[in-house]
DNA sequence: CTGAAAGCGCTTACAG
DNA sequence: CTGAAAGCGCTTACAG
């Protein structure tokens, strides 16, 4: 009767009717003890006998059933507004899957693309999938109004923030990123360093330039405001770089962005200054393909895409099932978690030395 | 009774039953017209009068409920080998989702991240919540064996392509992309067209270069064997291409990949020549930092990815369904569709302008 | 045209 | 310790 080796394809489903009546027990108790609730409640040998029953007949529970009478369909809903223009946000998605698996989680995932309808529509469908709860991300720090229709539901944004403050989320620690990045520079003996920030009006605009002038306070070097530039994302801002090295002739220059740096690098190239040599640059993001291709390879403060990722769905699973997260027993090489019991946790980065900074 | 406005937060799902109730019909009145199935079964006040109920109290059919009576979820599994190493991932996934979408699906997502027992796992998983069809996907053309438990359900490879055949599939049209690059050379009045191959060990490795075989044999230069050079992947594949452009002087250059046009534009560098006049070049993928940043900005071949992704679901649900692929609306800017009717559809590339080949 | 009833595969009070 | 029974929210023969 027993098919040896694990080849066979097994067409259909195997009930818990019919390891009831391989086993001779009841429904009840192949209930009881293939959820491992049958302490005291089922005869150890009935048990041993369900167990096998259920073994040799391949028994795998049916979710649907299951969730149609509990109510919970170990299922998250995973909302992103776009994730094919940036190389984070796989890395985002994929840490969120990792952890969906670890903990017994599935994950239903949409994608936005920005459009308030496909969103609403979305939401929609995923409720009536009857997901246990939401994770509502972004491809980078934003300030986000969670839509109404999340709130019946565990949310948890990720890469982003509520406006309002109240939802929990998972976003980077923006002022520490340039705070590493400057510090480095600092602690390499530059002195004039410049930073060179961005026109977007984005949350990591004030934020990371924070973190750069705090790092020079807390130098020797002190804060200049005069070594501030602003850039878009423009390949034409090249021209309001340029004149800016040109003026203030700094030997480091932090980056709000791995993007400014392809742009530092042509002017200093253009200028005949050598990147690691005359002046020091250093990015934040460490896009693979950027910091990989400038010669010499860009120094970059990395986020820790993959573990916000995790630790998205870690917390959101804390929540549903009303567990401390410090109980998820998440991998150890995560590294430096933020806390998960606080509302919202900070991802720190981290310097990638590459050779655009002297060591 | 009635709120105004969407903005109330419905906690609790409305039932069939309570429809019933609210427009004093049966639950089997309910269901038909809620699924149009009432024509002929339904008196039309009737009929109506559910309508407004279910309107009025907002309801939505559960999923789950629905599922265990039908057999069926509307669930599709989207099983990846990995997603966060390419740019081109996310557009397949993205195209997939949309096609979900489109069609009535919602994709549950893993990423066996190449772990085989992750992927047992995970599929094990995935036939627990029900899925009705599987996508198996890879993040660039390969040829792989179709695991066992996916064959009880329909399944769709994705950018591979089952190594017995047997199992539909989606994938990159290889010597298209190839030729479609040569042409464009040779139509450019290159003559002396040097392919830049690889070393891999994967099937576009020589579907690409018979492709630029086939485009020099069509054209009155002819195919000489002397003009192709495989490199790897290894930045330090610098040396075997340079030594290449010096001996055999070309005025074009096909690469297999962007990839490789990087370590071509470095090599033309140091010998002081200029892309775009000394000579051309063209790569394949259009990747998008790439493509970019190199100056002057690579011509491509782009694949078409999001279209993949799209055409995979679309194919899957046909096959679900039992339905001609030509009966699913898809959009029509999905353009130059490959029959979805056959087993195994190709997918064309395009070339994209820059400014590394004359025009 | 209509609706009571069965049943999808589970879990879980409940009565023994 | 045990198991019959109810019920989760649907769909769908089936009998009227």
């Amino acid at each position: 009767m027993l098919c040896r080796g694990g080849d066979t394809v097994e067409t259909v489903m195997v009930t818990i009717q019919e390891v009831a009546q391989a086993s001779g027990a009841s429904k009840t108790a192949v209930s009881l003890v293939l959820n491992n609730k049958d302490a005291k409640r089922v005869n150890p040998q009935v048990a041993e006998r369900i167990r096998r029953a259920a073994e040799e007949l391949g028994y795998r529970p049916n979710s649907i059933a299951r969730s149609l009478r509990t109510k919970r369909t170990r299922t998250l809903g995973f909302i992103s507004d776009e994730i094919a223009s940036t190389p984070f946000a796989g890395k985002l998605i994929l840490g969120a899957q990792d952890a969906a698996r670890d903990l017994g989680y599935v994950l239903l995932t949409i994608n936005t693309n920005n459009d308030a309808q496909i969103e609403d529509e979305g939401i929609a469908a995923l409720r009536r999938y009857g997901v246990d709860g939401f994770l509502y991300a972004f491809m980078y720090h934003r300030v986000v109004r969670v839509p109404q229709s999340l709130l019946a539901l565990p949310t948890v944004v990720l890469d982003a923030e509520d406006v309002d403050g109240v939802i929990p989320g998972i976003m980077p620690d923006e002022p520490h990123l340039s705070y590493a990045a400057t510090e480095r520079l600092v602690s390499a003996g530059r002195r004039r360093i410049l930073y060179v920030g961005t026109t977007a009006p984005i949350p990591a605009r004030e934020q990371r330039l924070s973190g750069y002038r705090q790092a020079m306070e807390d130098s020797p070097i002190g804060f200049d405001a005069e070594l501030v530039v602003d850039i878009s994302d423009d390949v034409d801002a090249f021209d309001v770089a340029d004149e800016a090295i040109r003026r203030l002739r700094p030997d480091g220059i932090v980056c709000f962005n791995d993007i400014r740096a392809t742009v530092v690098y042509d002017c200093m190239k253009t200028q005949g200054l050598v990147v690691g040599e005359d002046t020091d640059v250093i990015g934040i993001d460490n896009q693979p393909f950027i910091a990989q291709m400038l010669r010499p390879r860009l120094t970059s403060v990395e986020l820790p895409h993959y573990e916000m990722g995790y630790w998205s769905v870690a917390k959101l699973v804390s929540i549903i099932e009303d567990r401390d997260p410090a109980d998820l027993v998440l991998p150890e090489q995560l590294g430096e978690m933020p806390s998960l019991t606080q509302s919202h946790a900070l991802a720190y980065g981290k310097v990638i030395d590459k050779q655009s900074v002297r060591m």
